[in-house]
DNA sequence: TTTGTACGTCAATAATGTTGACCTATCGAC
DNA sequence: GTCGATAGGTCAACATTATTGACGTACAAA
């Protein structure tokens, strides 16, 4: 199989990781534009659904990336109402976030468009590449 | 297999494609940081050893971006001796981009980062997996 | 000669990051 | 109650990687 690690075969698929990526994050990037947000908002809303009641440090460390960076696109969020905001109920100086309804539906909106072309994507290549698709990706994370 | 498009499958797929991707680029991105660099530089330097004697334009093609984004890392890339420019054969317009040697070596580098940690994903995921995820990534780039 | 093309630069702006420092409010240990 | 630690926010400066439009020079094609 691999007789070299730079192999034209590896090479290959390090290109086709950069391509698709950028073809999966094509679609949402442009309905975000058009809301005025990015996908840094879009990763805000994910992992808040996803964690409802996500402390501000807790989705610092998810998202890995340092308090300021977060501070104006959460802010933004915040004021459009998408995500809302309470403080902690053991230690007041938590602040714990939230989906909105209206954050939710963006959420989902947004998230429906990726799910939908991985369900094409998997519809076409097959249950078994879908298969080996998330056992390689689960290698690659597991191997980083 | 899906009942519907936001199913916990499939969003638990979207979550692994970001997180396995942010895990792919985490390594590279440590390395060009200390030679003073970012992601652009190694896509400008992968792809112009992927087509010596590429035109400008036709990078800008390749890597979906606008002339003035790819302006200074390039000539930051030419004053650093990794990429040199010579004129078209046919046309004098035009400017053909090869790596020099040393760009080919960081480029190797760089790369090398990259399939090693494919092969060791892909080794411990199994043949079948690796195939299953090109296909799959195949897949995601035509469905696009 | 005129029109079109390749590339570069100016300009302004934006998104998404980094680092360090400082501040307020709150918590926990003593 | 006091002191040190913690959560979060803000200021500041900066960087990378993008966007748009406009303008200019050199070159090619009609």
């Amino acid at each position: 199989m691999i007789d070299q690690n730079n192999s034209k075969e590896l090479r290959a698929a390090a290109e086709l990781f950069f391509f698709a990526y950028r073809a999966f994050t094509s679609r949402p990037d442009q309905l975000l534009a058009e809301r005025g947000l990015g996908r840094v908002h879009h990763r805000i809303l994910y992992f808040v659904g996803r964690h409802p009641r996500i402390a501000v440090s807790a989705l610092l460390g998810v998202l890995g990336v340092s308090k300021q960076a977060l501070n104006a696109p959460l802010r933004q969020l915040i004021e459009m109402q998408l995500v809302a905001v309470e403080a902690g109920e053991h230690d007041r100086r938590v602040k714990q976030l939230s989906l909105t309804g209206s954050g939710q539906q963006l959420e989902d909106e947004l998230t429906s468009i990726q799910t939908q072309h991985l369900a094409a994507a998997f519809g076409k290549a097959g249950i078994e590449a879908e298969a080996g698709w998330r056992q390689a990706m689960q290698a690659i994370l597991d191997t980083a």
